[in-house]
DNA sequence: TTCTATGCAAAAGCTTTGCAAATCA
DNA sequence: TGATTTGCAAAGCTTTTGCATAGAA
């Protein structure tokens, strides 16, 4: 599936005039063994843990361009920091996030799925993407007491 | 309605020992009269133009009280920025968005809510608030051609 | 070879914070 | 009066960008 997402990849980075470097390799690498959010801290640390060498810089300029591609998307939790994760080769899920650690469970739902539908069709939308977060407190945590 | 949105922020603020000041006063005031979302930036703007002085500062620390107090909520469109509006008084809705022009429909819809109760509950979750955000393109951005 | 990409460091946005002066209870 | 707030400016974060050098095709 990582082989499949390169080939497409190196398909999007074609039709732009771009190039397959080797940064954007061992990005896109990273990107798709990782099954879970990241930020670009997370894979700045990742690669150095890995003494591969990226910088700062062209982790954003590559996420950019995997999230245009579609291949990657872009979640935002509200932290003022952007998530991503891998989309290609998954169904689309959304999230379920604890306040309180900040565990997040993803699902699907298809009774959600199609009345998205529904509702973009009522207001004439041409529906692109949704993004669906739920958030409050997971079940080791109302535990936990704080039950704040 | 603003008058028992203020009349909560006081109750609210005397239980942490905090004070009901002229600029909290003045911010919720504004808060509750405008009935779109808008950011920090756009209440400056506003307080200028009416003559009314408080500080970027000020606007960001009581937006925090509010939204601690429940009667407003942070929306985040994925922009970089986040935006705010009422919530005291109001159902909850969530936000169909054009990426074209920018134009924000909001929408209530039972079936999602109801749907994301029952995800909670397989999950174990106690569920606190959600936020969905459709992103697509709108009728007259559809007919405005770039169909991008 | 030519055009694009990388890295670095500086710049840019948004938001938070330390501190002295002002204000509320 | 005593504690909280305000405003300002500085600092903090995340993300973007200009530029010289390195690297694909």
């Amino acid at each position: 599936m990582k082989e499949e997402a390169m080939e497409k990849f190196k398909k999007f980075l074609k039709t732009r005039g771009l190039k397959f470097t080797r940064e954007r390799k061992i990005i896109l690498d990273q990107v798709f063994s990782v099954h879970d959010h990241f930020d670009v801290e997370d894979l700045l640390y990742m690669f150095r843990k890995r003494k591969k060498q990226v910088s700062r810089a062209s982790i954003y300029r590559t996420l950019s361009l995997l999230v245009e591609s579609g291949l990657v998307g872009k979640v935002d939790f509200g932290e003022g920091r952007a998530y991503y994760e891998h989309v290609f080769g998954h169904v689309h899920h959304d999230h379920l996030v604890c306040k309180e650690c900040g565990q997040v469970v993803q699902f699907e739902d298809q009774v959600i799925e199609k009345r998205q539908q529904d509702i973009c069709k009522e207001h004439g939308f041409r529906l692109d993407y949704h993004t669906l977060n739920i958030f409050g407190i997971c079940p080791e945590c109302q535990k936990n007491g704080e039950n704040n």
